[in-house]
DNA sequence: TTCATATCTAACCAAACGCTTAGAAACAGG
DNA sequence: CCTGTTTCTAAGCGTTTGGTTAGATATGAA
């Protein structure tokens, strides 16, 4: 009986995200958001209630979002040292010319937002912890493949990869390309 | 002839500093800084002429505070390895009760701000410039002192151990004491 | 004591903020 | 073709934003 929505809920939290990503929360206004998503503010907030959810709900996407277009390969069975160093020389290599690397939204979170919003660190634990769960299966894979010794420390390695993912993140807006190949060059040569 | 001012430049900016720590540059109202600096709107104006002015003055201020409370023993003639390690656990260790761990405010800015405003990458970018010479030196002392091989490339450590400061920044926000910990001893083992 | 000058208080500005709402428009089952 | 329900448009809500201004208040050299 009632009226059809004219857009996917799907398609215009991408791009939200997007605009997160771009932006970041405080920077991000209701205005831009429904130009950039293509819908009015009623829509938003019928759809997402608030501004505030609606970012908690792009950091979800942001993590559906990196599964199938960064960490792919990192999460296929079988993955392991190789696929960790090529995935941390891409990022490395990255530095996009549209948005001049943007990082990861996620840790712009944590250091935009920190710890005064419970909600939004929920979101943020979640996502790093996602990671590290990632990071742990590889270096048990790469340990089981031979690529690194058997007595490796997989709590302390994943923690350790863990913290220089974030420092790229970082640093991919500070450094420029050779350093970035410096950094990761030793954060991978340090695990064997 | 005039009229004095009733307050100290440098102190009302080291309070500036603190609040654009606590809460990120987009979250800091000029309502909140003048209720935590202990000046009006008129005088934040007239003194520092806008709020993004404010803002560098601001990042500058941290850049002299860290030169004295925090990266003081780095930056004595003779600091080398072990003065590093220290440093290291120590941040590590920190995780403060009253803020709760801010990281650090160039970092969080980086993070927040981006490549958005060239003057604020400017400062991004002269502190980190700063924080790398500092690096720089360090190892080369480390070199000479005999703590780390001679055939150290400095210049590939000096941006690996910056990545790493930058990953502790965010890292200090998102991880345990213990896995902070395991980051940064693998961090530093890995240059032996 | 006068007086030019700078600082202070407090009210104020337009614009932008997150969010809401009344009414028109579109749909699908009866 | 109704009718009940939902979505849409567009105007509007009160509040907060960064920044300004008029006038009162100090100040110290002359």
């Amino acid at each position: 009986m009632p009226r059809t929505k004219s857009y996917d809920d799907k398609i215009v939290l991408e791009r939200a995200m997007n605009v997160f990503w771009n932006n970041g929360y405080e920077a991000t206004s209701v205005r831009l958001l429904e130009k950039e998503m293509g819908i009015n503010q009623f829509s938003i907030y019928s759809s997402f209630s608030s501004k505030k959810q609606l970012f908690i709900e792009s950091i979800r996407t942001y993590g559906e979002h990196v599964k199938k277009n960064v960490y792919q390969d990192l999460l296929m069975e079988g993955a392991g040292m190789k696929e960790l160093e090529h995935y941390l020389y891409r990022a490395a290599r990255k530095k996009r010319e549209p948005g001049t690397s943007r990082g990861c939204l996620v840790v712009n979170t944590a250091a935009e937002i920190g710890r005064s919003d419970e909600d939004i660190v929920r979101e943020v634990n979640g996502y790093f912890g996602f990671i590290r769960n990632m990071l742990r299966k590889v270096l048990q894979t790469a340990v089981a493949k031979g690529e690194i010794s058997a007595t490796t420390d997989i709590e302390k390695q994943s923690a350790f990869f863990l913290g220089v993912m974030q420092g790229l993140s970082v640093a991919s807006k500070t450094m420029d390309p050779d350093q970035l190949n410096d950094f990761i060059s030793l954060a991978v040569k340090q695990i064997q």
